[in-house]
DNA sequence: ACGCGTCACTAACGCGAGTTAGTGTCCCCC
DNA sequence: GGGGGACACTAACTCGCGTTAGTGACGCGT
């Protein structure tokens, strides 16, 4: 009858191995500057596994002041969540870089209309906070980060008093669009990943139009659409497109929403990449499964979870951390996009 | 300078409303069956706003033996986690779930390589878990379960003492492959969606014997390839499928999966749905937007996570709860199914 | 032989809340 | 006017661990 058994505590550990609980938490924590004997740390350890002994993570975070917990905010409806193509991936690189210190991750989904997450971090839940896809608008948060709560921002965020680590959205872009224009295409259309509330749609956005004007192209907002996260928006948004402005190229800054962007081309009795040529941003799982298989920006989903983690880590610890971090990009180049073939079309360039 | 402010504690709160600390934890709780006059009521609510008092977690843990908090563990790799298309989703709805009680979520990815995940619950960091992709030959849990720890199984796993909550695989899968049967196809192949320890892949493989079963049609094992979460691996198994036993149809139990299945049908020249109809499983949210779209039975992940998170609550509340929680599938027929061309060449049904 | 310093360890307090047992006050009713 | 309840509240203990201050034993130098 194992069931009624009662949790171990160190006290207990103490008691088998002869010694008293103070040397206990020593040995456990390895504690620096203090200095325990060989025998009796193996005593303290061995009593320690044969009771099956696991610290109380109240206990701990209670004595100790730190919870060992790392907040992880999704500032997205459940509907984006849901949709989201690489937060599950980053969430692994979080956790996985949370482990190395002996913390673990709480998730904390919080739809935009809801208000402050002060709690988490007030209640000291959590002993920092990753926060994923900030808005500009976002009020409580800047109070959090000005009363100096560790706080890193995955997304980068103008007049917040946080370090942020990000994918390098602006030369992504422009690297995709340069993409383009190289292969000829000149009328070249852009839709956004999101409205530019959020700040990575407005730095896809800003690399779009910085990769024009390096090539001498006209910036033409009748050739820009907002999507809103998912392959519908990312539908009604290309359908906006072709109705008003017929592109030759389009680049969708993110692979979901091309997706539903190819769809409504296929709709409209053309065929990418011939007729459009199509340029997406993640590099999500199924990328090169679609047809045709999307040339994309690669974003270093893992890499990125991972790098905010270990940020938040040292902004925890006290050690210091860059404002920014900003991890590469590549562009992966497959079949949704190829050489103009109308090039002369338009003459030689500029 | 609100950064050097302490944190306000519930002695705190106790002083401002001129009470003792007992009345404050009463007012604060709710705690039934004792009695505290409106106007103290008042004045401590007061307080606490004013202070911006919130419990210290692991004070409230340490004290009342609850974290408040689920566990969340993900039996995959983190390359599994990042290709799975209803994960997040599902965590939506457990966090949801979870948030109506109070409750907070913590995830723990652990590969199906690595030991224990006794800690989290021995440290009772968690209050319950939630296992999410059970296999057949994992130790730790049988042995967490039968010591009495509330554990839930998202997926079902016979052997062990825990209530689950899953979806219909059988009869999902049964239902779309009954679709298939109905639209003349009659050579029908399978591609699981993982390997058959995962207890997911051997029931839909069972739904889809059955149906062939009712409808009197062979069961010929040279037409069932295993696949293993990717759209990688659908791309070789179907690949696989065809240069063995070349299908009319195939049922494949994942979408990821039918994804890479449908470009390997593609690439060898033919064409979906004339050639080999596809039905899908799992309706994730790019089902709709591929091309041609996906015919697939929807699985309800947020109401799946939901249920997961209420019967954990209630499992850790005491409460009781049903051994096992089927939810049902629902047949989305899109553009990857059409009626066979050629029912004639097999001669009338049996 | 004495003092000083390390070494190895212990006693005891504190973290912030939940909770039990107990205390005083007021009102009602016989 | 005195006994008996409800009522409204408080003092004090508890949870399990981290941590500071302190103690005894032993070795080394002069």
């Amino acid at each position: 009858m194992t069931i009624a058994r009662r949790r171990p505590t160190s006290a207990d550990v103490a008691a088998r191995a002869g010694v008293s609980r103070t040397t206990v938490s020593f040995v456990l924590n390895d504690r620096p500057g203090t200095s325990i004997s060989p025998q009796t740390r193996r005593r303290v350890l061995d009593a320690a596994t044969e009771l099956g002994y696991h610290p109380h993570a109240s206990a701990r975070g209670l004595a100790g002041g730190k919870s060992h917990i790392l907040g992880f905010v999704l500032r997205q409806s459940a509907e984006q969540v849901a949709g989201d193509g690489t937060l599950a991936e980053t969430l692994s690189g979080l956790a996985a870089a949370a482990r190395t210190a002996g913390f673990r991750v709480m998730v904390e989904p919080l739809d935009p209309s809801d208000g402050s997450y002060d709690a988490l971090l007030r209640a000291q839940h959590a002993d920092g906070l990753v926060v994923s896809g900030p808005r500009v608008d976002d009020a409580g948060l800047a109070t959090l980060a000005a009363d100096g709560f560790p706080i890193v921002l995955q997304g980068s965020l103008a007049g917040i008093d946080a370090p942020s680590v990000d994918v390098d959205n602006v030369s992504g872009a422009r690297r995709a669009v340069e993409h383009l224009i190289g292969l000829g295409w000149r009328r070249i259309g852009c839709i956004t990943n999101a409205p530019l509330a959020y700040t990575a749609a407005q730095e896809r956005l800003d690399g779009y139009r910085s990769a024009l004007e390096a090539a001498g192209l006209p910036f033409d907002e009748t050739l820009v659409e907002e999507a809103d996260f998912d392959a519908g928006s990312g539908h009604r948004a290309m359908a906006r497109l072709l109705a008003r402005a017929r592109p030759d190229a389009v680049f969708v800054a993110s692979d979901v929403v091309a997706f539903g962007a190819i769809a409504a081309i296929r709709e409209a009795g053309l065929r990418v990449p011939d007729d459009i040529s199509v340029v997406g941003f993640d590099d999500i799982a199924l990328a090169g499964f679609f047809d045709p298989p999307l040339t994309t920006v690669r974003l270093p989903a893992y890499d990125l979870g991972m790098a905010a983690g270990t940020a938040l880590l040292d902004r925890v610890a006290g050690r210091p951390v860059p404002d920014r971090t900003l991890l590469p990009t590549e562009l992966i180049v497959r079949s949704s996009t190829a050489p103009s073939t109308k090039a002369e079309a338009y003459g030689p360039g500029p």
